[in-house]
RNA sequence: GCCCGGGUGGUGUAAUGGUAAACACGCUGGCUUGAGGUGCCAGUGGGGGAAACCCUGUGGAGGUUCAAGUCCUCUCCCGGGCACCA
């Protein structure tokens, strides 16, 4: 059979049996009738696909390779699944709201509302030039009212069901972007978007509960079999799940009247004697020692042992400054172990006379101190004239180590604002809370007492009063061998047990610095650790009654578990410390599976693996896993501890000092509080202005528009605030996939037919960087809605499908400053977006990261042409000698292509396609076989088999045709080549049927001169035939 | 440190335990052409050989098997995630 000769025919003038492949002259044509016809539009009905990449935040820069990537091949297998006969959807919008968008428009100074409009339709033709099949009747766009406004619906449901919240709290700031930021938005310590170190920063936040969802989310994982193991396990991790036991260490404050190294008195009784902790208490103006809270309070510490002077100061309906602090130096006796404690005027007495004495005492005090006259809106008290408000606070800090001011919250504003300055001033820990009756004028004061004395615990086994050390572990195993106690530098234990921590000023000291470092520094692997211990204080481990020595150390971290932790032997970082400050150890695990344990047991190698227990009392001998159920048990029984789970994952922090996101629809209230907006005046529309950089205060730059925050209050119709803050640009893609099923619904979020129809997500292509970010994020709020009766199914995505990224040639990341970036506008232009889509498939797997090479490209756009010419070749169309061979190799072909879409292996089914074509070449094909040929191409080369298909003669899209279909008799090959091999190495190959038996394939094989010059003079031991495979001799 | 991936020609990569390198780029030679390009044919892991053919070869070392890139053990390197998480 002669080959045709192309060139002949070329030549021969026939006109359009050869035009020319040319990109440009069909792609646009085809894309706009595509649109014009709406092909891509899918219908509620019928089997569905819903077909879903991570929709874009349009930049200035414009789309790259990097959305080109998932974006094709969701188009490959839409339109695959299209043609099989699915109504499949597959949608696009914009997330157009967040930190790029705003920076990109601050950057350029255009209002992010214009440059984000500019950037979409810039992105819309990028996609649309690319061939992608987009349904854009359903386009959506986070920053739309419409859209934005169901964003902040679902946001006051979340505030409903009490899951979004403000608190108070130290949390992540970006400096650069001057914003709060979520933990997930972290990565290495810096900030997702811009790389800048992220500093603490206490701010008023809102966040959403994500950590109830905790246990939902890591659950859910499990109903989702097609999602990779990776990305299930990188979610998983995320949440960090570790089970254990929270653990009561019972406090044990040494006893101030009885040191540990002397013997209590022969009658029993605990007299005071000199070193021991003793209270000043010194009342107010008007005031009395008998009166208030003071005669309680006396007894209240005395019945615990201490020694408590109330003096009965002089005048005190007409009080003098000199004449009250000289009476007190006088009469009352103070040494290096007194309390001074002052009441409302007494506070300042107490300092002045601390002053005047002039020597340490153990602490300062101060009872809703009397307020300075000098400061602003104090009301003038008659007393004031004769006192002072002067202070030498360095003097004060340097004679009163622990200092302590209460405040009480139902004090006027210029109270509670002197006493915050004082604090400032003293460096004094100052404490908000509510007395029984105004300013400390109760009878009983419990707050007061808890502050002087906290509570001291027998050190009796679980007998305590359930008050001291919570600790959380995974290893109860190596409870019976802890020797230390290790606290974070921010555990509230350390102030609330300010006076009686004797070395106060130290560890004081120690936390200062502790604050000081950033997270980086703070968890630097390397670092050597440092702590101080708290002396006076001690715990009590409840497995065998031990006391141990309590130590504060910034590697013990305050997020994690219970913000205290035990140190034991089988740690390495608890015996790193432990050596660093010779603290005791003990060994109680040794190696089960009896291997010398000397060095174990001379701390010269840490043990860190479960084992048997010894030196563990009642426990010994159990294996660790053994001991981790019955020491648990143990401490239930004596309600000394329970079993708990400790997560890593954190409460979304929820607001962004910016102001290109959607308003958090909440109103604050001076006399109702927080009051969420009604949900019929939704949405809070994100008012047009001139100045929206960001203020770098904490504040929003909508706190600056008066108009839009002041608004009359729902609840009393007083005047009230709106909140400043905007959501984080994570909200609206959190549920944007429910908004496709139903895109213009004004009543809901989406009608709920219409979700029933179309949800789950069949497939979810996206990139792996969003693992722990957008895709946790939107399982939240869709667990969420489900949970409240509005979605109808629990988990949005049924497969998820990640791409690797697209490197620069030089194995870089393609970045501007890099100058690295492949604009895929360009190849378009050069090579065609049949090509640039076909290539970007064919550079490796889906899921692996892949470097771009300029110089394939042209491997696929030399295959596009070769299509390009078999198709035109019509006149050998007619008759064709029927070629089995052909025939079998297109029904493997399609057979190749259907799998590998399915399984998301785009790369081999382009090569299919390239050995599909190369087998056509230079044969007679049919009308038939380049109708199939053409089919297989669609959802690769959309453009040309378009072209081809209606140059056929076909009047409806190739994209609206149907799959096709293999016969599996017609797949497989009769005859094979088969390898023969004698002792394992190839030695011949024979065509044989692939139902021959052995013996016909044994005699085959015989019957090769190259075998038999392997077989002579050898033993054939055994034979080995795998029909269709191998032909082996086993030869001696 | 812990948990995942992954190491195959000059390059991108392909191989249900069954002929390693399909498909493509590049390179070499040839045909076509006035020329260039396109297109087509042949070759292209390494070593030996005129050739037939032989040896060797998937990061390294062992092992299982008639047969290992593929399974197992150890080890080295690269990429990703988590990380003082108790």
């Amino acid at each position: 059979m002669a080959r045709p000769n192309l060139r002949c025919k070329f030549q021969s003038g026939k006109q359009n049996l050869m035009k020319q492949y040319n990109p440009k002259l069909i792609e646009g044509k085809w894309q706009k009738l595509w649109a014009k016809q709406g092909i891509y539009a899918a219908r509620d009905k019928g089997k569905k696909k819903f077909v879903l990449i991570e929709f874009p935040y349009p930049s200035g820069e414009g789309l790259h390779m990097g959305h080109l990537r998932p974006y094709v091949a969701g188009d490959v297998y839409s339109r695959f699944q299209r043609m099989k006969g699915f109504e499949t959807m597959y949608p696009m919008g914009w997330d157009a709201f967040g930190l790029p968008a705003e920076n990109y428009a601050l950057k350029k100074g255009v209002h992010p509302s214009v440059s984000t409009k500019l950037n979409i339709k810039n992105a819309k033709r990028q996609v649309q030039s690319w061939g992608v099949g987009f349904d854009w009747s359903r386009e959506i766009n986070t920053t739309d009212p419409e859209y934005y406004k169901w964003t902040q619906w679902i946001f006051l449901q979340f505030y409903k069901a009490g899951l979004a919240y403000e608190a108070a709290g130290l949390i992540n700031w970006c400096p650069q972007d001057k914003t709060g930021l979520a933990n997930e938005e972290v990565i290495d310590g810096k900030c997702e978007r811009c790389g800048t170190v992220v500093e603490k920063k206490e701010l008023r936040q809102w966040y959403l509960k994500i950590t109830a969802y905790a246990e939902k989310l890591l659950e859910g994982l499990k109903n989702l079999p097609e999602w990779p193991d990776q990305v299930k396990l990188q979610q998983e991790n995320w949440i960090g799940k570790s089970e254990g036991a929270e653990i009561d260490f019972p406090l044990f404050v040494i006893p101030a009247a009885e040191p540990e190294s002397s013997p209590p008195q022969a009658d029993g009784s605990r007299r005071p004697k000199s070193g021991m902790t003793n209270f000043l208490i010194l009342h107010g103006y008007t005031g009395s020692a008998g009166r208030n809270f003071i005669p309680w309070l006396k007894t209240e510490l005395e019945k615990q042992g201490y020694k408590v002077q109330t003096p009965e100061l002089p005048n005190s309906d007409d009080p003098k400054e000199s004449e009250q602090v000289d009476y007190i130096l006088k009469k009352c006796s103070i040494d290096e172990n007194t309390i001074i404690v002052g009441h409302s005027l007494g506070c300042i007495v107490a300092m002045k006379a601390l002053q005047k004495y002039g020597k340490s005492v153990k602490g300062l005090i101060l009872l809703d101190a009397a307020v300075d006259p000098a400061f602003s809106g104090a009301t003038p008290r008659p007393f004031h004239k004769n006192f002072s408000w002067n202070f030498d606070y360095e003097r004060l800090k340097k004679y009163a180590p622990a200092r302590t001011i209460l405040s009480d919250l139902k004090e006027g504003e210029p109270r509670v604002g002197y006493l915050k300055t004082l604090s400032k001033k003293l460096d004094a820990q100052l404490i908000t809370g509510r007395s029984t009756e105004n300013h400390f004028t109760a009878e009983r004061e419990p707050l007061v007492l808890e502050i002087l004395t906290p509570p001291s615990i027998p050190p009796h086994q679980g007998e305590g009063r359930g008050e001291g050390i919570k600790i959380f572990t995974t290893r109860v195993d190596t409870l019976p061998g802890a020797t230390f106690i290790v606290i974070a530098p921010e555990h509230p234990l350390i102030q609330n047990f300010a006076s009686r921590i004797s070395n106060f000023s130290e560890v004081s000291k120690y936390i200062e610095e502790a604050k000081k470092k950033t997270d980086i520094v703070r968890s630097a692997r390397d670092k050597e650790k440092t702590g101080v211990e708290l002396k006076g204080v001690k715990v009590v481990n409840p497995v065998n009654g031990e006391k141990l020595p309590i130590w504060v150390a910034d590697y013990a971290l305050m997020d994690f578990g219970t913000g205290a932790l035990f140190g034991d032997a089988h740690d390495e970082r608890d015996q790193a410390f432990a050596k660093k400050y010779k603290i005791p150890l003990k060994v109680t695990l040794k190696p089960a599976n009896g291997r010398d344990d000397s060095k174990i047991r001379n701390l010269e190698e840490v043990f860190i693996d479960d084992g048997v227990l010894y030196n563990s009392g009642e426990f010994d001998g159990l294996s660790s896993e053994e001991a981790r159920k019955v020491i648990t048990k143990w401490l239930v029984d004596k309600k000394s501890g329970r079993a708990t789970v400790s997560y890593k994952l954190r409460d979304w922090v929820f607001s962004r000092q910016r102001y290109w996101g959607e308003p958090i629809p909440i109103i604050h209230c001076p006399a109702c509080g927080i009051v969420p907006v009604p949900e019929k005046d939704l949405p809070v529309r994100l008012p047009n202005v001139k100045k929206y950089e960001p203020t770098g205060t904490g504040e929003s730059p909508l706190a600056a528009i008066d108009k839009w925050v002041k608004v009359k209050c729902p609840n009393c119709k007083g005047p009230a605030k709106r909140e400043t803050n905007t959501m984080p640009q994570w909200a609206g893609s959190s549920w944007y996939y429910l908004r496709y099923t139903d895109p213009k619904n004004k009543n809901e979020l989406a009608d709920d037919e219409l979700m029933k129809h179309w949800l789950p997500v069949d497939v979810y292509f996206g990139g792996t960087e969003h693992t722990t970010l957008h895709l946790l994020y939107s399982r939240f709020w869709n667990l969420f809605l489900h949970d409240q009766g509005i979605v109808p199914v629990s988990e949005p995505y049924t497969k998820r499908v990640p791409h690797g990224i697209i490197l620069a040639e030089d194995g870089e990341k393609m970045s501007k400053s890099r100058g690295n970036v492949v604009n895929p506008d360009e190849i378009v232009n050069i090579y065609g977006a049949d090509t640039l889509r076909m290539y970007e498939l064919f550079l490796g797997p889906h899921g692996q990261t892949v470097s771009w090479h300029s110089r394939g490209i042209i491997g696929v756009r030399r295959f596009l042409e070769k299509v390009w010419r078999l198709a035109s070749i019509k006149e050998s169309s007619t008759s064709r000698i029927q070629s089995d061979k052909l025939e079998s190799i297109i029904h493997k072909t399609i057979k190749k292509v259907t799998d590998d879409i399915e399984n998301f292996r785009f790369n081999t089914a382009v090569s299919a396609l390239m050995i599909l074509a190369n087998e056509m070449e230079g044969k007679q094909v049919s009308k038939n076989d380049i109708t199939r040929l053409l089919k297989l191409l669609a959802p690769f080369a959309p453009h040309m088999a378009e072209d081809l298909w209606r140059e056929l003669g076909n009047k409806v899209s190739i994209h609206l045709a149907q799959w096709p279909e293999h016969d599996p008799a017609l797949a497989k090959d009769e005859f094979v080549n088969v390898a023969v091999q004698i002792n394992g190495r190839v030695r011949d190959t024979v065509r044989i049927a692939v139902a021959a038996s052995e013996a016909e394939a044994r005699n085959f094989a015989e019957a090769s001169s190259q075998v038999q010059k392997h077989l002579v003079g050898k033993q054939v031991g055994k034979f080995i035939y795998i029909p269709g495979k191998i032909i082996n001799f086993v030869v001696k």
